[in-house]
DNA sequence: GGGAGCCTACTACAACTGTAGTAGGCCCGC
DNA sequence: GCGGGCCTACTACAGTTGTAGTAGGCTCCC
């Protein structure tokens, strides 16, 4: 999968499910699911026939029933769900995007604390794997 | 407009050109995305429609037909924006994107400057100004 | 071996999105 | 004073998303 798939909002929901523990059964799935959306087995069904036709989850025959497991990971869906940002909002800026986060969203103290050493640890690691910003 | 209205991608470079001055007539926004979208006079026409629809712009009578501007700043957007991102892909915690940007992301060893310069100037210039995280 | 459950596949349907076409009004130049 | 342009309002239509319902099959119990 090179390119996974953009994601809904309900999507996202199953996903989420599926990457808790994979693989899952529909059965499964709709339980995970209970008490964060109340929905109805059936769309849960009708969602995740959803993603396996889109690339983001595989299906298989179990010993009762299908098995569903996601077809990349989460950080790879989150990186997708940024990358879709910078491109509708902030003009596929990377540093756009930093920059209004750290001048316009309400972080707290720590966030900023925690922000800042979280780079420079990630700095210290990788000193050389960053691509240049465009 | 307490809770900006979100805005799909099409929307968004519409509302790109109206921040790029305003008010604008609605031959003024078209020719702003001529050479972006290449999209027909009447396609333009009846995204400003659904945007004042919606309450993201407003519409009044020019001397030659109507003129229109955005209904909130950039920031605001991209505030709501991120918030939507946070909500669905990053369990609604500032922290949790944070962290996926600084370990995740390709970000450029010149970005990750940037990034902690920007919180560094940011919390000496507003050391009490954050929410605590959820 | 027939009904209760459970499962999958198919269908439904309204709202929102992307992308436009058409009709009808107003103004300017000839 | 009429044809060409330009503008606005309305309509169109397919694809996606959110949220399900229904029909038909398997299976296990009594």
């Amino acid at each position: 999968m090179r390119r996974p798939p953009p994601l809904s909002g309900a999507e996202w929901k199953v996903m989420d499910a599926l990457w808790e523990g994979a693989p899952a059964s529909g059965r499964e799935v709709v339980e995970r699911l209970k008490g964060r959306t109340g929905w109805a087995y059936t769309t849960v069904q009708t969602l995740l026939s959803r993603l396996v036709e889109k690339g983001a989850a595989r299906q298989r025959k179990g010993e009762a029933g299908n098995l569903y497991e996601a077809a990349f990971t989460r950080a790879t869906a989150r990186r997708s769900a940024v990358r879709a940002l910078l491109d509708r909002a902030f003009d596929g800026a990377f540093g756009n995007l930093l920059h209004h986060l750290a001048e316009e969203e309400p972080l707290s103290p720590a966030d900023r604390e925690r922000l800042q050493a979280m780079v420079a640890e990630a700095r210290r690691r990788a000193p050389r794997r960053g691509r240049s910003p465009r």
